[in-house]
DNA sequence: CGAATATAGTTTAATGATAAACTATCTGTC
DNA sequence: GACAGATAGTTTATCATTAAACTATATTCG
C-alpha cells in the first residue's frame, strides 16, 4: 500500500491488523449492544461490571475514567445515565470537596446478572463456533500490543 | 465473571478477547487520526485508500457501505464530507436513477499520498516495539473470528 | 500565608456512527 | 402494462465519544 519506502512490510501487516481489529470490534460491539437491556449500553455494563469484578463498594469518576480509558467528560455521561437507570448512586467524596463517589445499586448488580444471563446464548452461538484455545492463544501478543500502544501514545488523552 | 454456568471458560476468554481489541482498536484508532490532515477522518482515508489500492475508477455508495460494513446513512455522510474537500466527486449513475457514482479527485490521490506519509513516524515507531512476526502470526486467527462474526450476525445491518 | 498550579468534575460543540422513516427508481410477475 | 416489492440514497433523531473551556476545590512552595 505505501509507496516503496522501509519497512513497507510492517506498514502492510500493521494496516492489515488495525484493519481486522476494527472490524472484529465493530461486529463484536454491535452483537453485545443487541442483546442488552433497554438502556444500558456498554460503557454502562462494564462500569457495573467493574465493580462487581473487583468486588468495589465505591469508585470515584477520575479513576474510573482512567480504567476505562475515557475521557472524563464521557464518563460523567456514562455515570449519570446510570444513576437515572437507579443503577448506581454519585454521592460527595466527605473527604475532597472536589470529588464524588459512585456506587453499585442493588439494582446496578441486577442489572448486571440479568446483561450476563441475555449474552449467554450469543456466547453459546461463538463457542461453537470458535476454538477457545485458538482464542485464547491471541491474548498474550493482543495484550502485549494493547500495553505498548497504551505506554506510547503521544500526549495523554485529556485526563 | 459469570455465574456457575457451562462454558464459563470461553465466557471469561471471550470477555476479555474483546476487551482487549476494543482497547487497542481505541489506542490505534487514537493514534491514527491524530496524524491525519485536517477534516480527514479514518473513513474518509479509508474510502481514498480503497479507490486507489483496487485502483478502482468509481464505486457506488450503496457498494462502499457493504465494502465497508456502515450503513448507508454513515456512507452518505462520509462521501459528502470528501465531496466537500474536493477528494472525491458524486455524480449520477446514467444507468441507474436511483444510483450514485463516486471517483477519487487528483487532491484525493494527493491527500491519501499524503495521509500515508504522515502515519510514516508512528507506524516506524512501532515497528520498533512489536515484533512484526509476532504481529503477522495473530493474522490468520483474527480474520477467521471476522468472518466467525460476519456470517453469524443476527440480522444484517441496515442494508 | 498566599499565589501559582494541579486536580475533579461538568458542560459545550463537534464527530462518526446507528436505526428507522422517507423518497425515488427499478424489477419481476401476473 | 400495472402493481408489489426490492434497492439506492438521504434525512432525522439519538448515542457514545472527544477536545476544550469552565468552575470549584486542593496542594505546593516561596
Amino acid at each position: 500500500m505505501t509507496p516503496n519506502r522501509p519497512n513497507s512490510d510492517f506498514t502492510t501487516i500493521a494496516y492489515t491488523f488495525f484493519n481486522e481489529i476494527a472490524i472484529i470490534d465493530q461486529l463484536g460491539r454491535n452483537r453485545f449492544e443487541r442483546v442488552l437491556p433497554d438502556g444500558l449500553s456498554i460503557a454502562g455494563f462494564s462500569l457495573l461490571n467493574h465493580f462487581v469484578r473487583l468486588n468495589k463498594a465505591q469508585d470515584t469518576p477520575s479513576h474510573l475514567a482512567k480504567a476505562f480509558q475515557v475521557t472524563k467528560g464521557a464518563m460523567t455521561n456514562t455515570i449519570h445515565r446510570l444513576e437515572a437507570l437507579g443503577l448506581v448512586t454519585i454521592i460527595a467524596d466527605p473527604n475532597d470537596g472536589r470529588g464524588k463517589l459512585v456506587s453499585i445499586t442493588e439494582a446496578g448488580k441486577a442489572a448486571r446478572y440479568d446483561a450476563i444471563a441475555r449474552l449467554a446464548p450469543s456466547l453459546q452461538q461463538l463457542a461453537g463456533l470458535i476454538d477457545p484455545k485458538e482464542l485464547e492463544a491471541l491474548l498474550p501478543t493482543l495484550m502485549k500490543i494493547r500495553a505498548i500502544l497504551d505506554e506510547n501514545r503521544e500526549p495523554d488523552p485529556q485526563s
